[in-house]
DNA sequence: ATAAACTTTCAGTAATTTCTGAAAGTTCAG
DNA sequence: CTGAACTTTCAGAAATTACTGAAAGTTTAT
């Protein structure tokens, strides 16, 4: 994998953002450099154009195929194991999308949802449980909507986002488009 | 503050998913604990109430802050400083999320559009940018939509969150709806 | 001006997370 | 079965991040 600065500097750039983005530094590096390849690449390139240790490299692999951002791909009459991304970008962006849902969301919810269980002792907790219960309803319509929209697609999901400001125009004409359905409030 | 058992498992457990959601434990748990209660609360009310040195609570308060998660209310005839979360269950998860817009995908947008300027150096390089376009125009796309929907204001994204499967169906009579406007493709 | 009641800052320490590299594991050719 | 070429694991080291508490700062009352 030949390094040039402009491959370098997004490698490091995402290696910076990783952390935000729910994994490590080395974890996005590896990814960066994955994505970028033109070609599959290898656990021992990886660690020499990343200069980080062959350990480091096959736990970041290990995390990144967890994540099904990056997958093998065996060549033939190789022992060594190459990996590619594991779809477009589009595909990743969802990917990472859906696993974070998965992290930040659903433990809550499930918190929450045990917690509303319970009958609040007094006035203070009678309080807390109504915010609780905002915050579930929240989420819960936050989740159903990501749900949603993966359901459409990538191609109505595009005409939707296209559309900008074009949804709020829809949204004053829906109930004479789709009469009866979901007349909220 | 009372500390019922309630109100302990959920600053706990927001303890714990903090760090996912952009700030530590701490500031999780002071986050929960304001928003819980149902009156302001003292910097030395929190200390106490989670263990943790004034000094801790003092940068966790300016960190919540900055975050516009909770503000200050004085009290009259107070001198300590009270606090309040910064508005309801809705305004703050927009705040968490416009937050997290701004770290983890405003820098990014920046590179990658300075890196698009730079000419290839060769088919690898050209290759990477041609990703690195990819991922900046979904990035874009992102942050309009995201924009667009704030835009809307809380009932209408509520409606349209609401709509579920109907904006499928909403989409495919869009053209008859909004004639040319938009035409995608 | 002084003191009391509070807040913030920050150097040092503690806790947590990440990384290394040596050892153990796997696979395959001969 | 043996050894070469690879991979993974994991204990300890290094790096990073968070926390404490004492000192300095601020505000208000007298």
């Amino acid at each position: 994998m030949k390094m040039t600065p402009l491959i370098t500097s997004a490698v490091m750039h995402f290696g910076e953002m990783g952390s935000r983005w729910g994994f490590n530094r080395t974890v996005g590096q590896i990814l960066a450099l994955i994505v970028l390849a033109d070609e599959p690449i290898s656990a021992q390139e990886i660690a020499d154009a990343l200069n980080i240790s062959r350990g480091n490299t096959s736990m970041g692999l290990k995390e990144l195929q967890s994540w099904r951002l990056v997958k093998q791909h065996l060549v033939p009459g190789e022992r060594r194991e190459f990996f590619i991304a594991g779809g477009d970008i589009w595909t990743l962006a969802n990917r990472v999308f859906e696993e974070r849902r998965k992290r930040e969301i659903d433990p809550t919810m499930s918190l929450l949802r045990d917690l509303l269980l319970d009958t609040p002792a007094n006035k203070t907790e009678a309080n807390a449980q109504d915010k609780l219960n905002e915050i579930h309803d929240l989420l819960e319509s936050v989740t159903a909507w990501s749900q949603e929209l993966q359901n459409l697609g990538p191609d109505k999901l595009n005409t939707l986002m296209k559309l900008g400001s074009g949804v709020g125009r829809m949204l004053e004409l829906k109930d004479k488009l789709l009469p009866g359905k979901n007349s909220v409030n």
